[in-house]
RNA sequence: GCCCACGUAGCUCAGUCGGUAGAGCACACCCUUGGUAAGGGUGAGGUCACGGGUUCAAGUCCCGUCGUGGGCUCCA
């Protein structure tokens, strides 16, 4: 099996996740609040403010919390820093920590903590903070966690500084790893997050226990950027972005779209025996369906503005959802057609953000792996369990091991405005989704204010090669929108009954999943996912003749091939092959043109002489139908 | 959208103090007909992202726009 995508352990959230039978498994460790690693960082992080306060004497300080690799600081700087500026504070912060200075712990009441912050704004609103709940009872600590314990108020203090802190740090500087940490890098960042409050200037720095560690992920970095989708996709020709297109619309190439069919061809396989039924919708509609959706009110920013013709104002659809919600309606539904399972490769437009889109794991025009299912209430479990063992037959066919299931609820405070305002369905559908996750024990973590406005959903989150994190594929309960289309069905008493929608996005969008997979599989696609299976290496052009006749059979058995007939000698041939990670290199000559046999290379450098043509044939379209990874 | 950085040939990158552009790969043609990761030669290819400005002179300095990247916000 060839090298892919290391899956090591790593911190998210708090807690220790790692592959375990194919689902991220949260292990039995002490949380990453209490490891040395976390004191370590926490710790360069107030050494760092203090350099940077020597430096700054007018600065304002923010917060400045341990990282999954490293911690940060946010500061509010009279100018903009420059790497000469960080080079500087490093140095700064290594003479710090030469000093062997106490960290020492000082509980502190609110008016002390005010005194002692006088001059920093962004503490006393912390102090706030950690002394007054909002109006949903919630107290917001230090790092901006939200808390239902009204949180003690302590200070650390080492040398010259004194930082608003519950700790724990270590407990002197000259603990701290001189040459395991470095500055990493300067970014922008709101207070507290949010876009209407100043942007702040965070410093990343990178630290760890040993300088070796340090070496090892910054050697591991380099290797992910060379895995990079963006770079990959150029190489293997892929996917492009042009200009006078327009941001966050890729244009798929012929090896994408090769890909692209291949995907469609493998959820047709799954849904039709899931038993889903394919329909087909525009991709633009009136502005009423939209408004009943729900998404002019709730989504309106991510929308495409709207064409005015006639008269009537039309949108292109964000989502495919609307669309089958009124195929549902089109008639009246008996409750012995429930579930009911309408899917469609739908393309859908979303006007993202300039600053967020990336590549192809954020775009702006995409094509969705999407699905509605209209279910009786007493189907859910069932039905909401067969989606997610959908998703694992899925990732296993994919070798993904590293993911994370998250149940993703919603936040009070989001009432009304992100989110449906009806508390009561929030609650139970909730509490429903946990329960079939628990019940079935399905790993996952809950995380508030993160799911959709209609409903809670199950989202599977993965990373790309250089460690942001996505979520891949969805799973999301409706208790709204059947409700908004006067959707109904008749039950088994003859009464009409509201149905539940599940959305589902098993495959994610064509652009985010191959995103994915060229960085999952660093280009070396499965056989059946690689856009040129074999290529046949002639080793001169007398050899040609052959090289075609055997193309020919290779294609008329449905394998993907080419002729390398340039006139190149064979070493560059499979050299230029190796590059484009073809799985098959047949290289004929005179002995396997006598033989009727091809000498096989596969893209590990495995070498088979003198296989027959109809063995090989046999063997990669068995490879091929099972979509195996070889 | 916001903060910061970057934008030279299809790709990866040089380009000094401001003096009107270079390499390697890829591509085309010619020679070479070779047994498992780069054969040789010749050639074509650039409005230095775009638009202003400063200057005798701008790839180089300044401003704006567009695009990309690192983050923030947001998310399939």
């Amino acid at each position: 099996m060839e090298p892919r995508a290391t899956s090591t352990p790593r911190w998210v959230w708090g807690i220790f996740v790692f592959p375990m039978g194919g689902i991220m498994a949260e292990a039995n460790v002490v949380p990453y609040e209490e490891t040395k690693i976390y004191r370590i960082r926490h710790s360069l992080a107030h050494v760092m403010a203090q350099a940077v306060l020597e430096k700054f004497p007018e600065a304002k300080l923010a917060i400045g919390p341990p990282v999954d690799d490293g911690f940060y600081y946010d500061f509010d700087l009279p100018r903009t820093l420059t790497p000469e500026d960080l080079e500087e504070i490093e140095k700064r912060m290594k003479e710090i920590i030469k000093g062997n200075h106490e960290f020492t712990r000082k509980e502190v009441s609110a008016e002390e903590a005010r005194a002692i912050f006088s001059d920093q704004p962004y503490k006393l609103e912390l102090i706030d903070g950690l002394m007054e709940p909002d109006e949903f009872g919630y107290y917001i600590d230090e790092n901006g966690e939200e808390t239902k314990e009204p949180p003690t108020i302590s200070t650390y203090t080492q040398d010259t500084f004194e930082d608003l802190c519950r700790g724990p740090h270590v407990e002197h500087t000259g603990q701290l790893p001189r040459t395991a940490f470095q500055l990493d890098r300067v970014s922008g960042a709101y207070w507290r997050g949010d876009e209407s409050r100043p942007m702040l200037q965070r410093i990343y720095g990178l630290a760890f226990e040993d300088k070796k560690d340090l070496k090892a992920y910054l050697k591991q970095r380099e290797e992910a950027r060379q895995r990079d989708h963006r770079k990959l996709g150029r190489e293997l020709e892929i996917f492009t972005f042009e200009d006078e297109v327009g941001p966050g619309l890729p244009l798929w190439l012929p090896n994408g779209a090769v890909m692209i069919e291949e995907i469609e061809k493998l959820a047709k396989d799954m849904e039709d025996r899931a038993g889903y039924k394919r329909v087909k919708t525009p991709h633009v509609s009136k502005e009423d369906l939209f408004l009943r959706s729900g998404h002019l009110p709730y989504y309106e920013e991510s929308m495409y503005p709207p064409m005015e013709l006639e008269g009537i104002r039309y949108f292109v659809k964000p989502m495919n959802c609307p669309m089958h919600h009124k195929i549902f309606g089109s008639r009246l539904r008996s409750y012995r057609e429930l579930p009911l399972r309408l899917a469609e490769y739908g393309t859908c437009y979303r006007y993202e953000q300039s600053g967020e889109l990336f590549g192809l794991m954020r775009v702006r025009s995409m094509q969705m792996n999407d699905a509605h299912i209209y279910l009786a209430e007493d189907q859910f479990e069932q039905e909401f369990m067969a989606v997610i063992q959908l998703y694992l037959e899925y990732f296993r066919i994919f070798d993904i091991e590293q993911y994370i299931m998250r149940l993703s609820t919603h936040h009070p405070r989001g009432l009304g405005k992100k989110y449906v305002d009806n508390p009561e369905l929030w609650t139970k559908t909730e509490a429903m989704v946990r329960k079939v996750m628990q019940e079935n024990d399905i790993p996952f973590v809950e995380v508030a204010d993160e799911a959709a406005f209609y409903g809670p959903k199950i989202d599977v989150q993965v990373y790309s090669a250089i460690g942001r994190e996505f979520t891949l594929a969805t799973n999301q309960v409706d208790f709204s929108q059947p409700g908004s289309f006067d959707l109904t069905f008749v039950n088994s008493d003859g009464v009409e009954e509201t149905p539940l929608c599940i959305h589902r996005a098993p495959l994610s969008t064509h652009e985010r999943l191959i995103g994915f997979l060229i960085e999952h599989y660093a280009g070396k696609f499965p056989v059946w996912l690689s856009p040129v299976q074999a290529i046949m290496i002639p080793i001169t052009d007398d050899h040609i003749p052959y090289a075609l006749d055997v193309a020919t059979r290779l294609r008329e058995a449905g394998i993907r091939v080419e002729v390398d007939d340039s006139s190149e000698r064979m070493g560059k041939k499979i050299r230029t092959a190796q590059k484009r990670y073809i799985p098959y290199m047949l290289v004929v000559g005179d002995q396997e043109k006598e033989d009727g046999t091809v000498a096989l290379r596969l893209r590990s450098g495995d070498q088979r002489n003198d296989t027959p043509v109809d063995d090989f044939i046999a063997e990669a379209a068995a490879v091929i139908a099972e979509r195996r990874y070889e």
